[in-house]
DNA sequence: ATGCCAAGTTATACTTGA
């Protein structure tokens, strides 16, 4: 089985890529982020038509996340139990998207940004990743041997390799020593990262200015977390930056993971 | 060995993004 991640950025703006890409691609179960669309703009037939089923979630331009399944869909939550609320009135974002597909429950996340350092938006980010750590370490707690894997745009470059310069980012969210323990204890909770063995010094995202992907400086910010008894059937990985080239392309690479 | 920022709104400037 083939699961693949993928920070879109538009599935309507994308929707022809997005298509080929699945063609070309032999993915069995696809999560993405950024959607940027409602429940009623996502391009379900097009999808449909290439044999998967779709649960989308979005509630307007902002955020949006999907799973697209040609091997199941069950068990559809649009948010993970704790998920912490933003905005006026305070509601949970559609950052979030689970469903089981062929045995193996799939979470398709869109981590906050943050923004800026000391900004309301990172203690979210943060109190949001705390939540989702208590909520995966609970999955774990009722069936150790469950095959979870939770996966999306994570906003965390959480090594010093995963950015092209350190330099760049003194003093900036996404590499900061909160966010990394963060995304460090949802890795201690049982969760690890199934990609980067199979992609050393590889990156998922390159800012669309200033030349940042032909110059090669890009972030590492995608991740594929898997459970135990995920990890154990994992046989490959790898990051299709094919897919970030040309016109119209996303700035975030599909990230994808075999399992045997 | 890729191409000089993009998507959305009720717009023609602004927000968000990382």
């Amino acid at each position: 089985m083939r699961i693949a991640t993928w920070n879109v950025n538009s599935a309507r703006a994308r929707v022809d890529r997005l298509v080929a890409w699945i063609e070309r691609s032999n993915v069995d179960v696809v999560a993405l982020q950024e959607t940027k669309c409602k429940d009623e703009q996502f391009p379900t037939d097009r999808v449909r038509a290439l044999g998967y089923e779709v649960a989308h979630h979005g509630h307007s331009q902002w955020n949006g996340v999907a799973i697209l399944s040609r091997v199941g869909m069950a068990d559809v939550e649009t948010q993970f139990p704790g998920q912490p609320h933003w905005g006026d009135p305070p509601a949970a974002e559609a950052r979030a998207i689970g469903a089981t597909c062929g045995g193996v429950r799939v979470w398709s996340l869109y981590v906050p940004n943050g923004r800026q350092l000391g900004d309301p938006h990172l203690a979210y980010k943060l109190e949001w990743l705390a939540r989702l750590r208590d909520a995966g370490a609970s999955w774990l707690a009722q069936d150790p041997t469950s095959e979870v894997a939770l996966v999306g745009d994570w906003n965390i470059a959480p090594r010093d390799e995963d950015v092209w310069d350190m330099a760049v980012f003194a003093n900036s969210t996404h590499v900061s020593a909160p966010e990394r323990a963060a995304f460090e204890a949802i890795v201690d909770a049982g969760y690890a990262d199934v990609v980067r063995p199979h992609t050393a010094g590889q990156f998922t995202y390159w800012d669309y200015t200033q030349l940042r992907f032909p110059r090669k400086e890009g972030m590492r910010i995608d991740f594929v977390l898997g459970s135990t008894a995920l990890a154990d059937r994992v046989t490959g990985a790898s990051i299709d930056r094919q897919e970030r080239k040309g016109k119209g392309a996303s700035d975030h690479a599909p990230v994808i993971v075999d399992l045997a």
